[in-house]
DNA sequence: CGTTCAGTTGACTAACGTCAAGGGTAGTGG
DNA sequence: CCACTACCCTTGACGTTAGTCAACTGAACG
C-alpha cells in the first residue's frame, strides 16, 4: 500500500529511494501531499557525534530519521548525563517540544533526516487527518516508552537493564532491517558510555555486565560492534517483557 | 474566558459547580459542545485505594480528574512496584493507552472524575480542533514529564529525588488551589511507600531523607499530612529545576 | 612506532536496601 | 472515655549493589 503510493513518484524524486518510506510518518500521504510537505523542509546529514539540536534551542523543526541512530540526552549542571532515548530509522523526532528543547539530539552514527518546519507541519497535519493521527500515535508510543523506562530505571537491576536494552535493540532492528541481519545478531554502534547513560549506570558496570552475560554464554561478541544473542530466552526473562522503545507505537499502527 | 463560557450553563448543570472547569480539557468547549461531550460519559467516584482501571484492562475510556489524587503504577511479576505518575485535579488520564492499559490507576485519596468513552472522545476531537489540540498538548506535557522523570531516576541521588518531588507537588498544588494554601505548606496524602515507589527508593530511605531535611530545617512537618517548606531555595537547588510533572503542559497552554 | 581512546578488570568505597525493633496515631469496640 | 489494635512511620545495625579510582589492554590513527 505504501509501496503503491511511492511507485507513482518520478524517478528523480528524492523520496523514491527513501529506505524507510514504508515506516515513516510521511507514508500516510499521497504523492501530491508528499511533495507539498517536502517543499517545507530539506535534508539534514549528520556525522558521528554531531548534534541535530541542543538543550535550550528553540524547537522550531521536526524530523523524520531516514538512516542512522540518534540519541536524545539531558545534561545536569554538574555534568551528569542521562540518555532519554535512542531513535532508529523511520522514527519521528521533535514531537516532545513546543517552546525550547529540553534535551540535546546527537548522532550516534552517521545519520540522515528529513527536516520540516514545526509550525507548517502542524498546519499541514490540521488539513491531513491521517498525518495528524499518525503523529499522535507516535507521540503516544513515545510516552509509553518513556513510562516503561521509568519502571526500568526505578526498579530494575543492572543485569535486567542491560538485558532489556539488548532485547529492545534486537526487536527494533528486526523491525527496521527487514531481511539482512541473520539470526540474532544485532549492531550496537553506541559506546559503553552511551549505553551506561541510557541505563542509568556507569560504563564500568555496563562492561562488567556484558562480561557476565558473555561468560554465561548468553551473548557473544562479534567483530564490527556486533553482538550475537545466543540465549534469547534468558534475555527475555531478564527483561521481564518491558519494551522501553517507542517501537511499540509502530506495531500498533 | 473559561468562566464566561460556564456562566451560560443552567443552574442545574453538573459542570456548573466543577472546581476544575477553568483548567480541564473541557474548558476549550462551548456550552453546546460541553453538553454533547457529557452525554457520552458519566461521573466516577473512588474511595481511597480504589482502582480506576487495572494493568491489562482494555483502555476504552478517558478521564478528567475533578478532585483527589490518582496514582498510575506498574507491577513487575515479582511484586516490585513503580509509580509512574501522580495526577492532580484538572488533569487528563487515559491518553497513554490504545489497546490495553500498561499500568493501574488508583486513588491516593478520595477522588472524582468525569468519564468519557475513548472512541467517541476521539471522534469528537476530530470535529473540535480546540479539543484535539488541548489533548495533544496534554499528551506532550505527559511525555516531557516522563522524560524528565527518566533523568531523575537514572541520575539523581535520594536527596535530590525527594527535593524534586516536594518542589513539584508544591508547584502543582499552587497551580491547583489558587488561593487557600498559605505560604509554602503542601498537602501530602500519599504514603511513604507511594512516594518511595514513585522515586525508585524504599520507604526507609524516603523516611531517612525526610528526617534529614527536617533536621536541616529545610522542611517542617505539620498535622494532617501537611508539610511546610521552610527553605525553598534549598529545595530548588537540590531539585535542579527539573519538573517531573505534566503541569508544565498546563503552563504552556 | 608511538599516541589516543574505548573497553576491561581489580580493589576499594559509598549509597541505598534489607531486616528488625520500637513509637506514634487513628480508628474500633467495649 | 479509655484500652486495643493495626498500620504507618521512624530508627538502628548490617548487607549488597553499583560507583569510584586506577591500572592495564587492545584497536585505530597518524
Amino acid at each position: 500500500m505504501a509501496e503503491c503510493r511511492r511507485a507513482n513518484l518520478g524517478d528523480k524524486h528524492p523520496c523514491r529511494s527513501c529506505a524507510v518510506s514504508a515506516r515513516a510518518v510521511c507514508n500516510t500521504l499521497d504523492v501530491q501531499a508528499l511533495a507539498e510537505l517536502r517543499n517545507q523542509g530539506g535534508e539534514v546529514r549528520l556525522s558521528q557525534g554531531e548534534a541535530l539540536f541542543h538543550q535550550g534551542d528553540r524547537a522550531d523543526c521536526v524530523f523524520s530519521l531516514t538512516s542512522g541512530i540518534i540519541q536524545l540526552y539531558a545534561l545536569l549542571p554538574d555534568g551528569r548525563r542521562q540518555v532519554i532515548a535512542f531513535h532508529f530509522p523511520g522514527e519521528f523526532i521533535g514531537l516532545c517540544g513546543w517552546g525550547d528543547h529540553h534535551c540535546t539530539a546527537e548522532a550516534v552514527s552517521r545519520a540522515t533526516l528529513c527536516r520540516f518546519d514545526a509550525a507548517r507541519f502542524e498546519q499541514f497535519a490540521r488539513r491531513k487527518a491521517e498525518l495528524a493521527q499518525s503523529s499522535q500515535h507516535r507521540l503516544t508510543g513515545d510516552l509509553i516508552a518513556a513510562q516503561n523506562r521509568t519502571v526500568l530505571l526505578g526498579r530494575a537491576t543492572a543485569r535486567e537493564r542491560l538485558a532489556c536494552f539488548l532485547h529492545d535493540v534486537h526487536h527494533r532492528s528486526q523491525a527496521g532491517a527487514g531481511a539482512g541481519a541473520p539470526g540474532n545478531v544485532i549492531h550496537l554502534p553506541m559506546s559503553r558510555i552511551d549505553i551506561a547513560d541510557y541505563l542509568g549506570l556507569t560504563k564500568e558496570t555496563v562492561s562488567r555486565e556484558f562480561t557476565a552475560l558473555r561468560q554465561a554464554r548468553t551473548i557473544r561478541s562479534r567483530p564490527g560492534r556486533q553482538l550475537e544473542i545466543l540465549d534469547m530466552a534468558r534475555i527475555c526473562s531478564l527483561a521481564f517483557g518491558t519494551g522501553t522503545f517507542s517501537e511499540s507505537a509502530l506495531a500498533a499502527l
